[in-house]
DNA sequence: GAGCCCGCGTAC
DNA sequence: GACGTACGCGGGCTCG
């Protein structure tokens, strides 16, 4: 039945899109992607993206997508032999097609699909309907076949090429005419889809054929006129050959009716679109939507006392509220206030500006004192999205906070510490569906930034009180999580606590002595500028030593050394490299030492140096409480836990890390926590027996692995097995270990069995943690704390490979990082309950320093060592060494 | 010139 | 490809 042609739709675009075909190829294609649940996302990603920029691009006024209904078609019916090389859907896209099948239904686009036939037959019947309609139609697929459909007004689309083929293009590529690919392939056949063809005849005998005779049915009415060499090859598959003509023809017959009007592209509906984005975790897809508009708060300007009182009154009968410091500067311990804004109610907020340089009627001191009547309630929940800025910024004041703390970053990192960021614009669209007006929108006048003190106070109040808003209506969905995930109490008992006290130890910072970084930083630069000249002596021209590129340059094209290992971009040239190469020639030498030296100097001295905040004599850092995967801290601006101390002259960094004047440091670091969690953890017996005598772990673990008695352990086999010990909890591989010991592979693998065979709680617990995660598809610390492992079901052998690795190591850093996070709060509070003057000033995974004055330095010691031994009995003695001095690197 | 990635190196 | 967790520097590229 003929379709009733639509007036309108002359010369109108319709576009056909093969979904099939596409969804294969963007899975293929792209890189593995997924959501931080775990879920496989690339195809629908690819194929959404594609959506969108055709829809952008394009502006086609009709449009529908075909997809295959199962593999059973009349083709299988007629050869039961096509298609059947293809391997059934992987699990990893079979998953997605829920998804995007309703993506494409929130774009309002409509899905064809057909029992029986293919998402080609069903396609190539609309075109045709389309193309005698009067329509100019565009085929969107990466399948060859559909090339017969191309005429004068139905072209070819392939987005994975971005190329379109019209009639000339396809006689170029194909070297016939489009109606012809039916009879081309049918001779040639097409392994793809398992078409068997003529065998013996390739595409280019089959051009040939076809260009002179025009079809397969007048090949064999003329066998006679056919060169002998194809004669015989075509006699015996003549059956084959028409068959195979037949399952190439795509079907333009198919008995579909569906009005025209039904494929008019309509508006998405965007909010069923918000929502699967944000489930989805499609970030940039989701930004580039139109902003719903009806989750808009209501946000008031405070500008009187009068008003700001009243405010309060309110807020104080609520049983939790949070805020917000507007100010000058990212670090807290610099930063000037310019407003706050405050809400305990969603959809609301309160903008009380303070320091704007227009507009402003309160004094920073009154709106401070109110906020603070309200800090110091011990019942109400003080909310806010990386809190510990806030706190730096009160303490700094001289303010008190009180009660129960809830930070959203710090929840949403609980929930899954495998996130790239926890900023509140991001969470704000994950959890929300929510699009911020970002600090960037406000700040922005044309190209250039404006600080915000220039902000209007109105324009600012609709920035900082939307913060606020939204970080209350985070709180309570973060919340109901958390509950939801058993993650409520690592949250409340350890986490929430630990902020004001890392918001104590960055405000306290750590004193660094200047002038002996200056000295440090001259000399390092006379030694460069030697090492500088000798080494472009040596390579016989002047170059910058410090790109790898060009020094590969010299290594490997001047001076003809065997490179011996390659990075993504060029030959590597680190320090194995480099080692390796010092046996051959002079330079290399050169060039390790130069590059220790500028390390020291840069990243060290100098960038130290910038980061001495001049009104304090101290660096204060930032400890980032929502960064790593582990649940470790990380330390940023300056990072404080990577300071030298393995060679003498990173020592002389450390030397200057010192203690205000009359006081000393105290250092107590956990000795070996991550072996002694290790064997708690798998309790295996020796290795618990082993902790539990105080013996030397490496030792015992080289009379393990040697077989030798205690006495014959040398520090070289103490320093092997000591690789090893490290290696198990990283998930060493046999090849990692041999590279790091530079022994052979063999020798290496024997090394790990013997210790396996030797802990065998150890080989037990690693199988049941790689059992564990790829049953539950995450692992657990002592804790609780959770980390996610998508990679364990990866189709990447490697991936997986590093997913077991992630699972073995994770629980064991994790627990550690617990431990000390534990130690740290109990640690803060003896220090405060005893009015201590000592400060608790940095964190090195392992380690605590304080600064301490004399009078305070030996009760502060026990305790120290005390509450870390105690904190959180494992089963295995947990010990602490302490050392104390003038500078880091005494006390250490 | 800003922003980003890469290679490299520092710590635990 | 091969050992887990971080951060920062200089080079060099892209982009506006």
């Amino acid at each position: 039945m003929a379709q009733t042609p639509l007036l309108t739709s002359e010369g109108a675009m319709l576009y056909l899109i093969d979904g099939s075909s596409y969804l294969y190829r963007a899975y293929f294609a792209l890189p593995f992607l997924s959501n931080s649940k775990g879920m496989p996302t690339h195809a629908a990603y690819g194929f959404t993206r594609m959506l969108l920029k055709i829809i952008r691009e394009e502006r086609p006024d009709y449009m529908a997508i075909a997809f295959d209904v199962s593999r059973e078609t009349f083709r299988r019916d007629a050869y039961k032999e096509y298609k059947a090389q293809r391997p059934p859907m992987p699990d990893e896209l079979a998953v997605q097609i829920p998804y995007l099948r309703e993506v494409v239904k929130a774009m309002r686009i409509p899905i064809l699909e057909l029992e029986n036939y293919e998402a080609d037959d069903v396609i190539a019947t609309l075109a045709k309907k389309a193309e005698t309609s009067g329509f100019y139609v565009v085929i969107v697929t990466g399948d060859k076949d559909m090339l017969q459909m191309v005429s004068e007004r139905i072209k070819v689309y392939d987005p994975m090429k971005d190329a379109l083929y019209g009639p000339k293009e396809v006689e170029k590529r194909l070297g016939v005419a489009p109606h012809q690919i039916p009879d081309l392939l049918g001779l040639s056949g097409d392994s793809i889809d398992n078409i068997p063809g003529v065998k013996g005849i390739g595409l280019k005998s089959a051009q040939t054929l076809v260009r002179e005779f025009g079809t397969v049915e007048a090949i064999f009415e003329h066998l006679n006129g056919v060169p002998t060499r194809f004669k015989k090859k075509l006699e015996d598959a003549k059956e084959i050959a028409k068959m195979s003509k037949d399952l190439v023809k795509v079907r333009q017959d198919l008995p579909i009716q569906i009005p025209w009007e039904e494929l008019k592209l309509q508006e998405p509906d965007y909010n069923r679109l918000r929502e699967l984005f944000r489930e989805l975790e499609f970030t940039t897809l989701f930004r580039e939507l139109p902003q719903g508009e009806e989750d808009k708060g209501d946000y008031q300007l405070v500008s009187s006392m009068d008003e700001y009182r009243e405010l309060l009154q309110r807020i104080r009968s609520s049983p939790e509220f949070s805020f917000d410091f507007e100010t000058d500067s990212l670090s807290p311990v610099e930063a000037k206030l310019v407003g706050l804004a405050l809400t305990s109610q969603e959809k609301a907020g309160w903008y009380v500006p303070f320091g704007h340089s227009k507009g402003t009627n309160l004094k920073e001191k009154e709106a401070l004192m109110g906020l603070a009547s309200l800090l110091e309630d011990p019942h109400q929940e003080k909310v806010g999205q990386n809190i510990k800025y806030e706190l730096v910024i009160l303490f700094s004041r001289g303010y008190h906070v009180d009660g129960p703390i809830f930070d959203t970053m710090v929840a949403s990192y609980l929930l899954n510490p495998g996130k790239r960021s926890h900023g509140l614009d991001e969470l704000a669209l994950e959890y929300l569906g929510y699009r911020t007006t970002t600090y960037k929108e406000v700040t922005s006048r044309g190209k250039r930034e404006i600080p915000f003190v220039q902000v209007a106070p109105e324009v600012a109040r609709d920035y900082a009180c939307e913060d606020a808003d939204i970080t209350l209506r985070l709180k309570h969905i973060l919340n109901e999580q958390l509950l939801a995930e058993g993650l409520i109490d690592l949250f409340r008992d350890l986490e929430m606590p630990l902020v004001p006290v890392l918001a104590r130890m960055e405000l306290a910072g750590i004193k660094v002595d200047k002038e002996r970084l200056e000295t440090i930083a001259r000399f390092l630069e006379g030694e460069i500028e030697r090492l500088e000249g000798e080494i472009h002596r040596l390579a016989g021209e002047p170059f910058n030593i410090n790109s790898p590129r060009q020094l590969a340059q010299v290594l490997f094209d001047k001076l003809k050394l065997k490179p011996t290992k390659k990075t993504k971009t060029g030959y590597s040239t680190n320090v194995e490299v480099l080692a390796q190469l010092a046996l051959e020639h002079p330079l290399p030498a050169k060039v390790l030492e130069y590059r220790q030296l500028a390390k020291l100097k840069s990243t060290y001295a100098e960038g130290l140096i910038k980061m001495i905040n001049p009104r304090t004599g101290r660096v204060h850092t930032s400890f980032n409480q929502a960064v790593t995967a582990t649940g470790r801290l990380s330390s940023s601006d300056p990072n404080l836990q990577n300071i030298p101390i393995r060679t003498e002259l990173g020592r002389m960094i450390r030397e200057a890390f010192v203690a205000e004047g009359g006081c000393l440091l105290l250092s107590a670091d956990y000795s070996q926590i991550e072996l002694r969690i290790m064997a708690a953890l798998s309790k295996d017996e020796k290795l618990i027996e082993a902790f539990k005598k105080g013996e030397d772990i490496h030792t015992r673990t080289a009379c393990e692995i040697f077989d030798v008695p205690s006495q014959a352990v040398t520090p070289e086999l103490r320093r092997k097995a000591k690789v090893v010990n490290f290696g198990i909890i990283y998930g060493m591989s046999p090849y990692g270990l041999s590279q790091e010991l530079k022994i052979p592979v063999e020798e290496a693998a024997d090394y790990i069995e013997r210790y396996f065979q030797r802990y065998p709680g150890v080989k037990n617990y690693i199988d049941f943690l790689v059992k564990e995660a790829q049953e539950k598809g995450f692992v657990t610390t002592i804790m609780g704390r959770r980390r996610f492992i998508p990679e364990l079901f990866s189709s990447n052998r490697n991936t997986r490979e590093l997913g077991k690795r992630y699972a073995i190591n994770t629980p064991i850093q994790g627990s550690a990082a617990d431990i000390i996070k534990l130690a740290m709060i109990r640690i803060d509070r003896y220090i405060r309950e005893h009015r201590l003057k000592s400060k608790m000033i940095l964190q090195v995974h392992d380690e605590l320093l304080f600064e301490v004055p004399p009078n305070e330095l030996e009760q502060l010691k026990e305790n120290v060592r005390e509450i870390m031994e105690g904190v959180y009995p494992i089963g295995v003695p947990l010990v602490v060494h302490v050392g104390m001095g003038r500078n880091w690197e005494e006390a250490h």
